[in-house]
DNA sequence: CCACCATAGTTGATAATATCAACTATAATT
DNA sequence: AATTATAGTTGATATTATCAACTATGGTGG
């Protein structure tokens, strides 16, 4: 019953997860989603970013990209500011109240990540991660755009 | 740039997986949804079968089960029978054709799987499908209903 | 320079996933 | 019989996601 297929197993896990993080958010009561914190974060670790980083890194539509933005610049999180170096394109950065409740959301994953690895060896995690990574890269191998 | 967090690792496989099936249930052309396999796929191996089962099984909302299960139907992929020991109950069971879709999916998922897998020992794979089953375990651990 | 194509980002439409609250009907319990 | 619990449906709505079409700007070849 619990392992039937890999591939459920693991969209059950990451359905939990992110359900998980979306009730610390609503505790939190700030305006936002999952998603707006993978981009909080990603733009709190990445200067300079523009909305077309983040699509790439999340492999996500851009429009998709600005519409998280635009609930992010709402809640004064993050801020746009034109690219002295190309005008189409716009860079963003953090503010004071973003960096803070970016530091609040990487201890909440932090955590719900220390209560989903409690038990498992070091070197099993490390595993883990290396085999996720793989067969990302796998995946990503015959990939065509069209 | 790759392993940033390993939440996201995850999130990001899930993803690629999702959307992998996704496409391809585009080009068979059948109505249908990567959501829509997981549950043809659990009424296919359980017998019998009710709505209720799916929802735990998913560990979704029963009106999200309640609106698939009416998409399969449309389809005749399953069909609903009143159950005989609970009137406020129904029996789903697979139709003909939706054994040879279901069929042609686990293929897919099968194919998706090896590729995903190539490269990896057996015994990686191995530790990583009991490191995804923990994982959830130790998530479920603490999830009061309210 | 100019015609052409590429890129950054936005907007509208819509699909897919997900949950909550309220409801009906039936079952189980007290 | 009254109460409570369960199975499933429906309406409303949030979240995630993509596509197509669009504007504005950038880069390139003639």
């Amino acid at each position: 019953m619990s392992t039937q297929q890999p591939l459920d197993s693991l969209f059950h896990l990451a359905h939990t997860l992110k359900r998980k993080i979306h009730d610390h958010l609503e505790v939190m009561d700030l305006g936002i989603a999952p998603m707006h914190v993978r981009v909080l974060k990603i733009i709190n670790a990445k200067t300079p970013c523009t909305a077309i980083d983040i699509a790439n890194f999340l492999d996500r539509d851009k429009a998709q990209v600005t519409r998280l933005l635009n609930t992010l610049i709402a809640q004064e999180l993050i801020i746009k500011q034109p690219n002295p170096e190309d005008k189409r394109s716009q860079c963003l950065s953090i503010t004071d109240a973003g960096k803070e409740i970016t530091g609040q959301l990487t201890e909440v994953n932090k955590r719900i990540f220390e209560q989903m690895a409690a038990g498992i060896s070091e070197q099993q995690l490390e595993s883990f991660m290396a085999v996720t990574d793989k067969m990302m890269h796998n995946l990503a191998a015959q990939a065509p755009k069209s």
